[in-house]
DNA sequence: CCGGAGATTAGACAAAGTCCAGATTGCCCA
DNA sequence: TGGGCAATCTGGACTTTGTCTAATCTCCGG
């Protein structure tokens, strides 16, 4: 797959979204990268040449992604939230000194025996998160 | 078990913490609930009928007790950190909407075919989360 | 009674994220 | 070409959670 900024824009269609500039240059930052970045990170990534997205659209483009599929919120660490463009079944390794961040992906992982949801209810994600720190 | 403030310092001291007023006032908001609380939450619950402890105070002795092995960190939710008084292995079921969060014992869920963790590194938790919504 | 370690405090501060009202953009149609 | 309109973007004020610090308080042993 080839993460240029022209093929952004089909990406952001495909999944309903106007591609503005705006939106193509954070599409372009965590797509290319396929990392898990915070919202400022984007940000800094975004106007490392010359400012040119404020945080506001930052946010709000991130928060749309996340609406319409594009990226998934991963939430580790209870200072900020990461996005990532990885939106097949995983799960997350988190390394709790160093912060970072890496996935597992679902197919080899089995989870059983979970309990049955109250009526009504649907299940929207499962979370796993495999926390683990250097042995001292 | 009796969650009284009186057996509440006998649990402090259990488990190496120096019982003062404020401790346990705190532990006796999170155990006799025996629900998972933000700092927020639990400042409010300890200063309900006057002013008795300081901001700086909950999040210290919250994070005293994280560290001693009294409460657990719940990470769910972006915005705020809750602590959890039972440490018995469980997983947590989050209800989006409404923020409501509940256990799942641990002994009835099995997880399999988790990676081979990188050299050096041990195992601090396993977080299980499963995220729900009414379904609309 | 005194000294000191440990505990608590108010309030200033930091960082992530939200909100809003005004400016910009792009596009349709006369 | 030139409005006009809806969608988008923006700076900056604001909120909230959590941290830090320096001063004060508590309590215990001698």
């Amino acid at each position: 797959m080839d993460y240029t900024r022209d093929n952004m824009a089909g990406l952001l269609r495909s999944h309903d979204i106007n591609p503005t500039h705006q939106r193509i240059e954070i599409a372009h930052a965590l797509f290319s990268r396929q990392e898990h970045l915070s919202a400022d990170q984007v940000m800094a990534f975004v106007n490392t040449r010359h400012s040119e997205t404020s945080k506001a659209t930052v946010y709000n483009t991130l928060k749309l992604f996340l609406d319409k599929g594009l990226v998934r919120e991963v939430i580790v660490d209870p200072s900020k939230v990461f996005y990532d463009p990885n939106t097949s079944p995983h799960h997350h390794l988190y390394e709790v000194d160093s912060g970072k961040l890496s996935d597992i992906d679902a197919r080899s992982v089995q989870i059983s025996g979970l309990p049955q949801l109250p009526d009504g209810m649907v299940t929207e994600g499962i979370d796993l998160i495999v926390r683990v720190r250097r042995q001292h």
